[in-house]
DNA sequence: CGCACTCTTGACCGCACTCAACGTTGGTGG
DNA sequence: CCACCAACGTTGAGTGCGGTCAAGAGTGCG
């Protein structure tokens, strides 16, 4: 992993490299002359795991971008099913509802900073900085094809396909290689939420790629990957 | 149905009242001075059935609206399972990639006429008419939340919710109500790829709420919804 | 240490997939 | 107009993957 670096951001301090990265490639078409705009705009927020960050239908006037942990993006079917939407890690944005509401909750499974906009002054940023739009753009139509791809793998994939697709794609966004651990701070019920599966399926694939040696299970819900095209080969 | 309504839109001749209006939702941004300039960049073009409009990783050299018919849009996957992303019918948009090339493909599966654009040159106008941009952001935003939905229904559903979940968004598209018939142009294949399953399982639960008096089968892939709140029923 | 919660493993079952045969439809040419 | 054919759709029989139900093991926290 990166080396930590100190670097103060839009009011944010942001402690990780990579989360620098992906967090400034936003408040970077701002800067420098706009920094202390957007700083005043902006204010840091932690969430504490298992704490909702905004529920859906909650009124949207605020907008984020992660700083540090991980949150869940999910939604709720009347008979109490559940779907896990997809899992943020520095450098993601969301809240940007277009609707007067959240269309999903989010909710921190490991401590959680983010860094937030009062939406109504973040769209008002977007008409002074029309390149900024283009940013978000860009950003909203890689979840779009991130989401196709995931009905993809929810409508033909196995089970095993699936949990190896969500493992390497984990791993990719963490810049991981051969040999390396991966945290998974959520639990087996959000992965099955993710994935469409039951807590047993997940369990019963863990074991099942553990007995094959694509992964390694170590304590505290890290896997190590010990060869990334092994994975890749089950993962269709 | 609305009656058929002759208007010119950018170039194209609308025949359909409500591809009309949705088609000129976009357009109606630029209207009435933009109109011509908008009407020198934009061209009808036909597809026939089963003729592809471009498919994944052609050069996005283009971007469409669709003004007549009905268009499928796909992805492959290496061992050649296909996923069927959706189904497009007048007044949506396509073809908005934001890398070099398209990220699925788009044929015609009913004679479809669409409005063209030069990519390079709408894009140019998003940047004279910033509203326009915002109309788009809230397109794809729709289609995004639209995606997330669909991944709800493939994690989660039978394959009966599954389908009647599809009839019935296909039938709301369209401002049917209990009574009207619904024409479904796209083979089983289509269906079963766009819904995770088999054709024969497709098939099987057509014939099974067939049998529960959910729906009526007519001829030429025509359905008959009785009545819209039993197949709410149904889709859970 | 004890309790609550999560995770794992096992046995069984059912829905949807696979394989296969048959029926229907639409298009083509005699 | 009808015969033919290929593509598409329907139906049936059998199988297997993942869901359900249940019990036990592991984990973390006070």
């Amino acid at each position: 992993m990166a080396q930590a670096a100190q670097t103060v951001c839009c009011g944010t301090r942001v402690i990780c490299e990579d989360c620098d990265a992906r967090h400034l490639a936003v408040c970077h078409r701002l800067a420098p002359e706009h920094l202390p705009q957007l700083a005043a705009l902006a204010a840091a927020r932690r969430v504490a795991p298992g704490k909702l960050l905004f529920e859906e239908g909650d009124l949207a006037e605020e907008v984020f971008t992660v700083t540090f942990g991980m949150l869940k993006v999910f939604k709720m079917l009347r008979d109490g099913r559940r779907r896990v939407i997809g899992f943020l890690v520095p450098g993601d944005f969301l809240g940007l509802a277009f609707g007067r509401t959240y269309v999903y909750s989010a909710e921190a499974v490991s401590p959680v900073t983010v860094c937030r906009f009062r939406r109504e002054q973040f769209m008002s940023l977007l008409e002074v900085r029309p390149e900024l739009e283009l940013e978000i753009l860009g950003r909203i139509s890689t979840e779009l094809a991130a989401a196709q791809d995931q009905m993809l793998l929810l409508g033909r994939k196995t089970a095993r396909e699936r949990l190896a697709t969500f493992l390497l794609h984990l791993a990719r966004r963490r810049g991981l290689h051969d040999g390396d651990i991966l945290e998974l701070p959520m639990s087996r019920a959000d992965i099955a939420d993710n994935l469409g599966l039951t807590i047993e399926t997940v369990s019963r694939t863990f074991s099942s790629l553990r007995k094959d040696k694509v992964i390694e299970l170590k304590p505290h819900h890290d896997v190590l990957i010990p060869r990334f095209a092994d994975l890749e080969q089950v993962g269709g």
